[in-house]
DNA sequence: TCCCCGATTAACT
DNA sequence: GTTAATCGGGGAG
């Protein structure tokens, strides 16, 4: 049996998306993300952002639900996927109960699975720039609508434990990004780059 | 209805 | 460092 074959690995449990929005962001990091599960292609989840529900403006759900941002507001581990800018969808992990609103954006990764087919998909000829921005993540990963109010563990999508510690202090955190509200929150985690650089070849 | 801005990216100078 | 591409949300008129 193949250690990193997808299809041998389990989805997280239902209960990991009902913890606090920023612990589940913490979390994230070092899990992998996997899209179509009979032909997978999979990705090490290195970068995060934590969106909440009260005292964040800078939060889709801020101004309560709307057609675009409603799967935002399902319950926790559902699939949130908007377009962003006009042209970029972006993915993030409900997380909380239904009518709270809080999520998690996955901003970064590592190539981990179908390698080649991520490169193609993002009209690449190297790891470089590959998936380090959320719009080039979902581009990857032929992330699109269709996957907004999906459940992570259904056939089309999940996140799996991989059994990759990542402890406290290789964990880095400052304001998010490309806002221009809250921006004194520091709700964006991230590997330590030279964690990353250890860990390549994964 | 009009207009500005946004959880972005890539291709410029 | 600057900017075009491109469209939904939301406030102003």
């Amino acid at each position: 049996m193949k250690l990193y074959e997808p299809s041998f690995q389990k989805p997280l449990p239902e209960s990991f998306y009902f913890l606090p929005t920023e612990l589940i962001a913490r979390k994230l990091l070092g899990k992998g993300l996997v899209v179509n599960r009979r032909i997978p292609l999979g990705v090490l989840i290195t970068e995060v952002e934590a969106y909440l529900s009260i005292n964040d403006p800078a939060s889709h759900s801020h101004r309560g639900p709307t057609r675009r941002n409603s799967s935002m507001f399902a319950r926790g581990g559902t699939c949130y996927v908007y377009l962003s800018y006009g042209m970029h969808y972006c993915m993030n992990v409900v997380t909380a109960p239904a009518g709270i609103g809080e999520a998690v954006l996955i901003r970064g990764a590592l190539p981990w699975f179908g390698t080649e087919e991520l490169l193609a998909n993002r009209k690449k000829k190297n790891l470089r720039d590959l998936l380090n921005g959320p719009g080039k993540l979902t581009q990857a990963l032929n992330i699109d609508l269709s996957f907004d109010g999906e459940k992570f563990g259904s056939e089309r999508i999940a996140i799996i434990d991989l059994g990759i510690d990542i402890r406290p202090g290789q964990i880095r955190h400052s304001p998010r990004i490309g806002i221009s509200r809250a921006t004194d929150l520091p709700l964006r985690f991230f590997i330590k780059p030279d964690c990353l650089e250890r860990s390549r070849g994964f």
